[in-house]
DNA sequence: CATCATTATGAGTCATGCTCACTATCGTAG
DNA sequence: CTACGATAGTGAGCATGACTCATAATGATG
């Protein structure tokens, strides 16, 4: 790609040529991480016998505690009858239970096995691993820079409307 | 793996402590912008009537000119036989062609019409622009201290073994 | 020419997502 | 207290994308 056009412009437009040219070399580095670290999230995970998706359904029911699969639904923004497919799977594989909801003989309360816990204890464990291993043997001005940076981009993509839901 | 070998040591390891810290907060930013990257990119993607896995295709397919089905299999690091499916719905919507081989009777050589051109251009051009959003207002410090060290981390995946096929 | 490898595909499976319809229950307006 | 509308979960059915295994057609090679 790049058959990039620069030049044909004068004094300082090579400037903005350079910068856009940088900005795709740039975001090519951010697209390309996202990548890499997607494949090895998940390459970890069927280890577990964890799917991508039941993953994060227990990642989340962690931070809201056991609740109806509604607000799971809602957290996840996906809809309750897929939540319903995730639930079952996790109940077969013994990572979470239903409950009876005392309060609402509707709902029930998905519940953490003590293996789900374990699960999910685990996956934290192998996640500061992982930071070690990237970060622990960067210069720590690097470091900052690549915080700083990444706070940036974080930003702007939240003025552009594009934010995690929590 | 690795519950690490910091051994519970005293004058320094408050450092460790907030080192390990530090990584998990940049990992977690890392994670997050993994996450809105590619929802970002998906959501933006079902607008020209192209799923995620055929418009990788397309890139692909860009990349390596028109050529038989396993090419693109090999390259995508997917199966033959997932291949012979998305090239279905790609040309169903009239992205691309199977066109015969000359030279191998068994192979279709799989090329694009005018319309997939031109929708590949168009993701180009999204693509340039979605740079121009992120990074355009940045310092131009911080962008080199996010592209330094992002460089850095992307070496240390790719001395870990995790790297792109091509 | 006979045999083996390769290309693409048919058949069948699984995981995720969706919608629509349905039951059971909740809450509230009357 | 009842009747009605909202809400929680699920059954049925569909689409995408990934896999494997088997098979037909062809290429390549001894």
């Amino acid at each position: 790609m790049t058959h990039n056009d620069e030049h044909s412009s004068f004094d300082h437009s090579a400037d903005d040529a350079g910068d856009d040219a940088a900005y795709a070399a740039a975001l090519d580095r951010l697209l390309l991480l996202t990548v890499l670290l997607n494949d090895d999230m998940h390459r970890g995970l069927q280890d577990d016998g964890l799917t991508p998706s039941r993953t994060s359904l227990l990642w989340t029911l962690r931070r809201l505690g056991p609740c109806p699969q509604k607000a799971i639904a809602d957290a996840m923004e996906i809809s309750p009858r897929t939540v319903t497919g995730l639930v079952d799977g996790l109940v077969a594989t013994g990572f979470v239970t239903r409950e009876p909801s005392p309060a609402d003989r509707r709902a029930v309360l998905v519940t953490f096995t003590p293996k789900g816990t374990a699960a999910v204890e685990s996956l934290l464990e192998q996640q500061r691993g992982f930071g070690r291993q990237l970060f622990a043997a960067m210069p720590r001005d690097r470091f900052a820079g690549l915080v700083a940076g990444l706070d940036d981009v974080l930003g702007t993509l939240h003025a552009l409307g594009l934010r995690k839901p929590f």
